[in-house]
RNA sequence: GGGCAAUUAGCUCAGUUGGUUCAGAGCACCUCGUUUACACCGAGGGGGUCAGGGGUUCGAAUCCCUUAUUGCCCACCA
């Protein structure tokens, strides 16, 4: 068969990846073997692969389809996550481009309209995925909102409420005064702005003291219901126990005293408002302060703001600077840089604010999650420094707020009953919730006087149990699937959602399960654009997947990929390596169309050259799947990718495949042919997790294959002996061919006109490679001699001593120059081994066999300057 | 402000418990090459005061201290 001289990766990619589907390989079922499983990090459903997730599935797929060769029942759960926040402001902004407003909508119509959008652009990331050549278990996909999925939150919810760690409580959220809602923290972000710190003096109860506090926001003295100094500090001591009375308002409030409060900044008065801001709320808990909310949804003033009921916050911070200045109770206005949140969408400055929430306590759910990580590292993370930031997280923790005040998502099954917002009750269903109100209040409750909260559940209050509920392990603990898949073995994901989702899933894993829900937690970095600039769809700097594999070919990209993802670190992406891969594709397709193309003869005999190299190639191969065994045990993936490219590129297509490559037009020997073939399945095999598809099309143009015979499912090569010393041998025969290139390159001499090889072999080195040598270098004559050689080159491997002889061509004066060099450096190095050896301090405390090496390093020294001197001796 | 990391060749990174010719790899670069698989190639080559300073040690890229720069996370200072 003719091959094209390049691989075209678009004729084979989608026949592949079809017939893998049809075999259904990548679909797992429990059996006698080993399981080996992944769950991925689920995308949001209605998102684009973007390069973040082409390196950490390209990732995961190489671990699952080396597993997969290992012999292990890999199974990958591929899914999709509802990504509340995201999806849902995707929706809002949709509608609103078709004029229609959130807010006129019903729950109802606005989830339909969700779901739409949803069933229309979900799920294109996972078809995006099959470009790739992810081996997703697809069988089992799942989403966040499935109704299994749904159901299995519900009845954690219950159960975690029945257990007593569910309550419901009052939180400062950040409230966006112009789309009236709540903000997650991810949708605030905080700008650096120049503003005002206003000085104000109180008056104190019974006395004609004041007292200094100093606010960005004057505003909020309305809401002031505390003053608070630091118990330290001196200059306060004469306060403690007294009251203060708030300008304007003329309302008594206590001085208090906490540490909280620095000393240092502003007059070391703090007032104290715990409506309108998160420090300021702690503090009102701590102390039992009362709570006077001064704002309304739209930010203006509420009928807490006096006269200024209905104004503004902004008109009132002016007018009431003014105010106080007539008062005389505004001492000072300073220039003030300090960091503002605004919201992320609207701009507007979020305006902190206290509503009711649900809450998840974290007291009993860490200590086992902390224990599993850091004490019995039944769960580990890689890199290892993540421990830290690991511990220092879930040593702080505070209560997760579980609601949201959204619409996409699981709507929290809490029930009211009391028109209000005190009385409920959780269950599952809205019948049961009927039940348990009639009970707790002896008396009928209809499902129809119930109100279900309207908040939805955050994302990761389903994500958390993701691991357990793609086998569905909540509602069916003891099905098959659940307790041969779980726990999973590795995870792969990005350091940013290390406490979002990573830490609460081992949460989840104890709490539901008592069980750890993955072995290891690979973190990759993000990947950035060459000036080290985050990729985003903003900056444009982001190239689209899809081109790039239309243009280098899947597996050209999943190598370019993971050639520049370092273990733990950001990579620098840059299309250049995506060039790199589909180089390196082109290199293996090229070694086939080589090998493929020779003439086996059953009759002609093994040459002595292709003989040793066989041998030595076999050992070769061993030491370096023995290497990426070890890179694969530490995550090194793109460490174990290196050994692979260079295994291939440079031992067995620039060495071994030159060593055994027939004469032109002539054939090869059987024996070796069946060899050399099975090297290349060999290569195939430690090859394929990484470039899946033209491995497969090379392994099954290489013979007609059964389906139950292919690539995907081969048995990876098993581990032999290395033969050490021959590979060791082989590094000095490779010394002894450069130094006939380098000669021949120096000279001019083309290859194809043979030289004369002499050797004066003081090492006593061994013969083995000489028929090697000779091919490699197309020397005609190789001896070995015990006199130097005159009116040749010469070259020097170790002590040993090369010689090509050369008509007229040998310019004395440049050959002593040569030699007098290497003589001057190896007997600098002579100089330093010999320094060490005669001090007696490293003498008397360096190990033996630190100074053994030493000693050799000195004998090897001085028998090259014996050799190098009688050289320059007889020219 | 607190925490975690990093700084080695033009670029991206290895360098294990301090000790083999340990200063390395890939890419890029330079020179030569239309040899019969591949120019998406082959052969050869140049290139680094291991961020700066100090210390420990017989010996430091490696351990300690310190300074500088960079990145990330957390809290954001009334």
């Amino acid at each position: 068969m003719n091959l094209a001289t390049k691989y075209n990766p678009l004729e084979v990619e989608d026949k592949w990846y079809d017939y893998w589907m049809k075999n259904n390989y990548f679909h797992s079922t429990p059996n006698e073997k080993e399981a080996y499983t992944i769950v991925i990090p689920p995308p949001n459903v209605t998102g684009v692969l973007h390069m973040g997730h082409m390196l950490n599935n390209t990732i995961q797929d190489v671990l699952i389809r080396r597993a997969r060769l290992k012999g292990f029942n890999a199974c990958w759960v591929p899914g999709t996550d509802h990504a509340s926040i995201a999806t849902e402001a995707k929706v809002v902004a949709k509608l609103k481009e078709e004029g229609i407003d959130k807010a006129d909508l019903t729950r109802d119509e606005f989830l339909k309209h969700a779901w739409d959008w949803t069933d229309k652009h979900g799920g294109i990331i996972l078809e995006q995925l099959k470009k790739l050549g992810a081996s997703c278990d697809w069988e089992r996909t799942k989403f966040t909102l499935d109704p299994d999925l749904s159901e299995a939150v519900n009845t954690i919810f219950v159960d975690l409420y029945k257990k007593g760690l569910i309550y419901r409580g009052y939180r400062m959220v950040n409230w966006d005064p112009s789309a009236k809602t709540t903000l997650s923290d991810e949708e605030v972000i905080f700008e650096e702005k120049m503003g005002n710190l206003y000085y104000i003096t109180y008056k104190i109860e019974g006395s004609d003291d004041v007292l200094t506090v100093a606010t960005t926001r004057p505003e909020t003295i309305l809401g002031d219901t505390a003053i608070c100094i630091n118990p330290n500090d001196p200059r306060f001591s004469h306060l403690k126990g007294k009251r203060a009375i708030v300008p304007i308002a003329n309302r008594s409030i206590p001085i208090i005293e906490d540490e909280y409060v620095d000393i240092e900044f502003g007059t070391g008065c703090l007032k104290v408002t715990p409506a309108h801001d998160q420090n300021d709320k702690v503090l009102g808990e701590k102390h039992q302060l009362e709570v006077i909310d001064i704002l309304n949804d739209d930010a203006s003033l509420n009928k807490n703001g006096l006269h200024y009921q209905g104004k503004d916050r902004f008109v009132v911070r002016k007018e009431i600077t003014a105010e106080l200045k007539e008062l005389g109770c505004l001492t000072k206005v300073e220039q003030h840089l300090h960091k503002v949140g605004t919201s992320e969408r609207t701009k507007a400055v979020i305006e902190p604010k206290i509503s009711a929430q649900w809450f998840l306590k974290m007291d009993s759910i860490v200590p086992p999650a902390l224990k599993a990580v850091l004490e019995d590292e039944e769960i580990k993370l890689y890199p290892k420094h993540y421990n830290s930031t690991y511990k220092h997280w879930l040593e702080n923790i505070r209560d997760w707020n579980i609601s949201r005040q959204l619409w996409w998502g699981h709507q929290i099954p809490a029930y009211f009953y009391d028109e209000g917002v005190n009385d409920f009750v959780v269950a599952e269903t809205i019948e049961e919730a009927s039940k348990l109100a009639s009970e707790k209040l002896g008396k009928e409750v209809t499902v129809a006087d119930l109100t279900q909260d309207p908040d939805a559940l955050d994302t990761w209050f389903s994500s958390w149990l993701w691991p357990i509920s793609v086998f569905d392990g909540i509602r069916n603990p003891e099905n098959e699937d659940f307790k041969y898949y779980y726990p999973t073995n590795d995870l792969v994901t990005g350091p940013d959602i290390i406490f979002f989702w990573v830490a609460r899933m081992i949460f989840a894993g104890y709490e539901f399960k008592n069980e750890k829900p993955f072995s290891n937690v690979y973190f990759t970095g993000i990947v950035r654009d060459k000036q080290g600039r985050k990729m985003s769809k903003s900056l444009g700097n982001s190239p689209d997947p899809i081109e790039l594999m239309e243009k280098y070919g899947a597996d050209g990209v999943r190598v370019g990929m993971l050639l520049c993802a370092a273990a733990g670190n950001d990579l620098l992406f840059e299309e250049e390596l995506c060039a790199q891969g589909r180089n390196f594709s082109n290199k293996i397709w090229n070694a086939y169309r080589l090998v493929q193309g020779w003439e086996v003869s059953e009759t002609i005999p093994q040459p002595e050259s292709a003989k040793i190299a066989i041998e030595w190639y076999a050992s070769k191969f061993q030491e370096v799947i023995a290497d990426i065994d070890k890179s694969f045990e530490q995550y090194r993936i793109s460490e174990a990718l290196m050994s692979l490219y260079k295994l291939f590129w440079d031992d067995f297509s620039s060495w071994f495949l030159e060593m055994v490559k027939p004469g032109y037009q002539q054939p090869i020997d059987a024996t070796s042919y069946k060899a050399i073939i099975a090297f290349f399945e060999d290569n195939l095999k430690v090859l394929h997790p990484y470039m899946p598809f033209i491995t497969e099309e090379l392994w099954q143009n290489i013979t007609d294959r059964t389906p139950e015979e292919a690539l995907i499912i081969a048995e990876y090569p098993t581990t032999k002996e290395v033969n050490t010393v021959l590979l060791k041998e082989f590094i000095v025969a490779k010394e002894v061919v450069s130094g006939i290139r380098t000669i021949r390159k120096d000279k001019n001499i083309a290859f194809k006109d043979t030289i004369e090889l002499f050797v004066i072999n003081n090492e006593k080195a061994a013969t083995n490679f000489d028929a090697v040598i000779q091919k490699m270098g197309n020397v005609s004559e190789l001896s070995y001699v015990s006199e130097k050689v005159e009116g040749a080159l010469s070259y020097r491997v170790k002590s040993n001593e090369y010689f090509i002889p050369m008509v007229g061509a040998v310019d004395v004066e440049a050959e002593k120059a040569k030699l007098e060099e290497e003589l001057k450096y190896t007997q600098g190095f002579l100089n330093s081994v010999l320094k060490k050896l005669s001090n007696e301090r490293f003498v008397n405390n360096a190990p033996p066999k630190v100074i053994e090496i030493e000693r050799s390093k000195q004998a090897d020294a001085e028998a090259k300057i014996e050799t190098l001197k009688s050289s320059l001796a007889a020219l």
